[in-house]
DNA sequence: ACTTGGCACTCTGACGTTCCGAGTGCCAAA
DNA sequence: TTTGGCACTCGGAACGTCAGAGTGCCAAGT
């Protein structure tokens, strides 16, 4: 009963909070909310509160701000998820449904995302790891140099340039295109090394070399090049916090402009819940100290190929974003599997 | 005499209010560069430059501001061009030159700009009007979707999937694939419309939907994919202006955000200078009405095949950004052909 | 015909002071 | 355990003052 009503405390002042950005004294919530009780009862909750760190104050007789624990626990425990509109839903689908390619999938969904949550986004293309081979293509672009093009199942094309000492022959390209498609079409990324084991000692002595700047180009691509892209959109919502924000939004943005971060953001999914929120310190980013970071996976249900998600201040609508955010991830996947 | 005079005044204005981002009075000038007269005459010579709206005054009693109008002056007539050192110039042509493709080459490209502009950067890939294909694939994905895959001769790949309603024939779609390639390849894009004019006749009756659908891919890909690829980078230098920006960053961050804004500010080259500056309202652009845009072409000599530039505030450093953006320009150029 | 020194005038921005009010903490009573 | 009361604190808005940088203009000098 006492802790319920502390827990009520906190969440009315992590709401007021994230509408008002003002620190939020004890008259004011009893007036906003209907607690049944006086304000000098809420006093002393809230320094029993401050006292177990969910809030501050900036400084004496000033209202109380959470702490980045305090919207941890608010976020955890304390809020409803806050399911989006029928209107809504179908309003993203429509939107994400009218997309002609990946290229379009990914521009659209960024856009989609900044757009709901009225934050910066992020969407990583669907992962390398996690997908097959779908087709190998060798094409010879003059004497000594050769395209290839590697198709993955998410519908995403790797290519690379082989140049060769020696003079391209078309029957050896034809060749080794029709084995390379036996040995790794369809096969999961992981298997693709393994496969390719032994593929040159099927080829003549001359024409190993060929061979073999061939398959280390596909390795690259498949293995290697696991840097995978993310597109960033709605950076111009960050100048809105320019006030609020503790640091300037320079710091945000230039650990934005790194592809190492976002990947870093993106990366980590937690298992059990669809979606995840990091608050503050938790994103371990040089920079995003008082930024939070909402995510979640999409591809398959329980196996996702990817993630997306949102970049704002600590003091965000938790609810609305992390609802907005999964919806995303839902139809986005749906339309990756269904294409 | 008099008139040179006047235009050295404008100049140490500029240069001043650059330097300091603080307005500059008639005292200050006299003691920092050495025009060998008294700050009264100085003051008459202002006078008379604001006459000509070359200079504004925010209020009584403070000192002068170029306008938009000055700054033209000062970049048509008055800034010497200012070299890159030799040392700057290897700087860039290594950091280039390490480049493996052409997604590494526009990434190192805007990159390296941003960095030395300390200024918003912005950079097109090559253009598809102005190159030629330089091969085309077409792969059969499954029974009834066939992936169409279009290379440029600049190392661009558009790929694109078609759907078919009947079953594939690997031998239709060889047939059309050395057709294809008969007809297009190393044709400039503006001749392949019409060298597939025909091509479908040559089909038999009951393989023209695929033929036809094929067609229309490839010519989508290379007319009405016209819409060309930007990359931005350098947003966190816009931070730095937050104070001496008349408004804040967010319009600019917003327009920076369309892709539609970024192409009009790069695709209008100027013809006789290698670099274009717009300034303040030259831009034409909403929202970037307090900023100032160099570009230049890149590619070959005289006959650009796209374009890069950098967005930044008006008060910025003209001959400085100017020789940075044109050499560049410059070395990009020369890679891309080089390899 | 310019240039210059002098002078009165103006306005900003920094600084100091005051003061209101929101908010707290604590205590004693319910 | 809740509540009303009360003294206390502190930030920030409001106001006045003041110095300094800068201007415009004029009359004298070259």
């Amino acid at each position: 009963m006492l802790e319920d009503r502390r827990l009520a405390v906190l969440r009315a002042i992590v709401e007021d909070y994230v509408s008002t950005h003002e620190p939020v004294g004890s008259k004011a919530l009893v007036d906003r909310h209907n607690l049944g009780v006086s304000p000098a009862t809420i006093r002393n909750d809230m320094a029993a509160l401050e006292e177990e760190g969910y809030i501050t104050h900036p400084h004496t007789s000033a209202g109380r701000v959470p702490t980045d624990r305090g919207y941890r626990l608010f976020v955890d425990q304390i809020s409803d998820v806050k399911p989006m509109s029928a209107a809504e839903r179908k309003a993203i689908e429509r939107f994400l449904g009218d997309a002609v390619d990946l290229d379009d999938v990914m521009g659209r969904t960024v856009r989609l995302l900044a757009q709901l949550t009225q934050q910066v986004a992020l969407v990583q293309y669907p992962s390398l790891q996690r997908s097959s081979v779908r087709h190998v293509e060798l094409i010879a672009v003059s004497d000594t140099r050769a395209m290839l093009v590697v198709i993955m199942d998410t519908g995403r094309v790797e290519q690379r340039v082989i140049e060769c000492s020696a003079p391209l022959s078309e029957d050896v390209l034809g060749d080794l295109r029709a084995k390379l498609n036996a040995a790794v079409a369809n096969k999961p990324f992981a298997f693709v090394p393994d496969a390719l084991q032994d593929l040159d000692k099927t080829f003549a002595q001359e024409d190993r070399v060929l061979v073999q700047a061939v398959m280390s180009a596909v390795l690259e691509a498949v293995t290697e090049r696991l840097e995978e892209r993310v597109v960033l959109g709605g950076t111009a919502h960050l100048a809105r916090y320019q006030q609020s924000f503790p640091l300037a939004i320079q710091p945000v943005l230039e650990a934005l402009e790194e592809q190492v971060v976002l990947l870093r953001l993106l990366g980590e999914l937690s298992i059990e819940s669809p979606v995840t929120v990091r608050i503050g310190q938790e994103t371990e980013v040089q920079g995003l100290e008082s930024t939070s970071v909402v995510t979640a996976g999409y591809g398959r249900e329980h196996q996702p190929v990817a993630s997306l998600g949102i970049v704002g201040p600590t003091h965000m609508d938790y609810p609305g974003t992390m609802s907005a955010v999964h919806a995303v991830a839902q139809y986005v996947g749906k339309i990756l599997n269904g294409q």
